[in-house]
Parts: C-alpha cells; sequence; structure tokens
DNA sequence: GCGAGCATTCAACTAATGTTGAATTCTGTT
DNA sequence: AACAGAATTCAACATTAGTTGAATGCTCGC
C-alpha cells in the first residue's frame, strides 16, 4: 500500500502529482500573492489599509488613527508601498496615502474570518 | 492649514478621525486576519494550500509536490495549521491533511494579483 | 515485540523583520 | 536665509521566523 486508498482514489482522478501540480499557480504568480499577504501579515498595516479604504489620508492623520511614532510609520507605510498596495502623492508639505488598484482590490475581498 | 483640503474635506464628511476609527474592524479581528495572511505569506505554504484546495493529500504526496525535506514539510504544515487553514486526520501510518473551512474560504477568495 | 516506513520534534543555527531615537530632507512661511 | 512642520532615513538593537540534520514517536505487517 504505497499511499491510503481515499488519496489515491482522488489522485487518479486528477492525473496523479503531475495533475495536481498542472493546477497549481506558476511560481511568480505565487511570490507576487505572498508579497501582499506578507504586508498584510500585522495588525497595524490591516489597520492602516482598512482606513485608506474610507479615504486618501495624509501621514499626519494615518499617525492619529496609527497611534505609533512617525519612523515606525513610515517604515510600514514603506511596506505596504513596497508591495503595491498603496501610493503616496506629495502635495505641498504633505504626502497623501492612497490604496493602489490592486489595494482595493485586495480589501474588497477581505474577509472578516469568523470565530 | 493643519491638513490638505483634499483630505479634509472627506474627513469631515465621514466624521474626522473618530469616524474613520469607528468604521474599523475590531483589534481582534485584525489579530486574526493578519495570522491568516502571516501563514500564506511564504511561496511555499501557497503552493501547499493550492495543491490541497485540489484534493486532501497525505504528507508523503505534498512532500512530493513540494520538493523539500521532512522537517521543514512539517514545520510548514505546522504553520498553516496554526493558523487554522488546514487540519490533518491520521489514517493507519499516514496523516492526511485537508483544508480547513476557513482554508477553503481563504482560496475561494485567493487573487492572482495581474501584472 | 521487531523492523520498516511515515511523520513530527528538537536544539543549534542563520536569516529576515520590526523597533527605537537621533539625524536628515524637503516644503512652505516669515 | 532661517525657521517650523511633515515625513523619511539611518544605524544599532531586539524579536521573530525559517533551516538543518539527528533523534524520536507511531502504526502496520511480520
Amino acid at each position: 500500500m504505497p499511499i491510503p486508498q481515499e488519496v489515491a482514489e482522488c489522485l487518479t482522478a486528477v492525473g496523479g502529482v503531475p495533475g495536481i501540480e498542472a493546477r497549481l499557480p506558476a511560481a511568480e504568480v505565487l511570490v507576487v500573492a505572498s508579497r501582499v499577504h506578507h504586508a498584510l501579515s500585522e495588525p497595524l498595516r490591516l489597520r492602516i489599509v482598512h482606513a485608506l479604504a474610507v479615504q486618501p489620508l495624509c501621514v499626519c492623520v494615518i499617525k492619529e488613527i496609527a497611534r505609533i511614532a512617525d519612523s515606525k510609520l513610515s517604515y510600514h507605510l514603506n511596506q505596504l508601498k513596497k508591495a503595491g498596495l498603496i501610493e503616496g502623492e506629495q502635495q505641498g508639505s504633505w504626502i497623501i496615502y492612497r490604496l493602489t488598484p490592486l489595494g482595493q482590490r485586495c480589501m474588497a475581498i477581505e474577509y472578516p474570518p469568523p470565530g
């Protein structure tokens, strides 16, 4: 008995291991998706993108919402920016951050996991 | 000028900073969501959950798909388990892993971010 | 109850991530 | 040009996450 029946039956039906591998997303797709997930893997950053989903905000307002030190906030904004979820636009003294199209799509599917 | 006009206008419309904060998910919700994102923040683990989305699999088959050492695989399976995305059921010598309901929901909304 | 195969665990290590406070840059105002 | 406010950058540090190979725990068939 090489592998359990329950698994073996479905497995042959889908074409064995090669059959499963054929259904997996390409490596590059997984890398991009994993970067997005990583950017959203912190409650603080999740809070920020949720706030930006309401409306674009300048850093000083985000700081009020996040209640953290400037340098920390900059670090996390940069993480979100590098993942392509947000973008910042300079306006006078301020920088206004907003969700990118990718960021908007991600927030649209944002799921509150039930208890 | 305390904050940029463009921001200020929308901001008063939504009730200021308190208005935004009222729209944010509760801290506990963010923590759970961030844990799920963290579990999915590695291409390898993403590949595994995609494979399990096709059908339940025993560890030895997952190993063929993931092409990594046993101990490494166990580590990552455990990360996915701790996040509540997969569960393992012992069947004879084998352990069959499958997506949990939460895992299934996450895969249903799994988004391939466009180039 | 012994050996073989399946899978997890452990401890030591390496690498990646996040935090802190001070210094820096940039913009608009006087 | 000097200043004040907005935001980022930097280097040192702290924490967390992932890797490795050896050891251990299970379950089955003999």
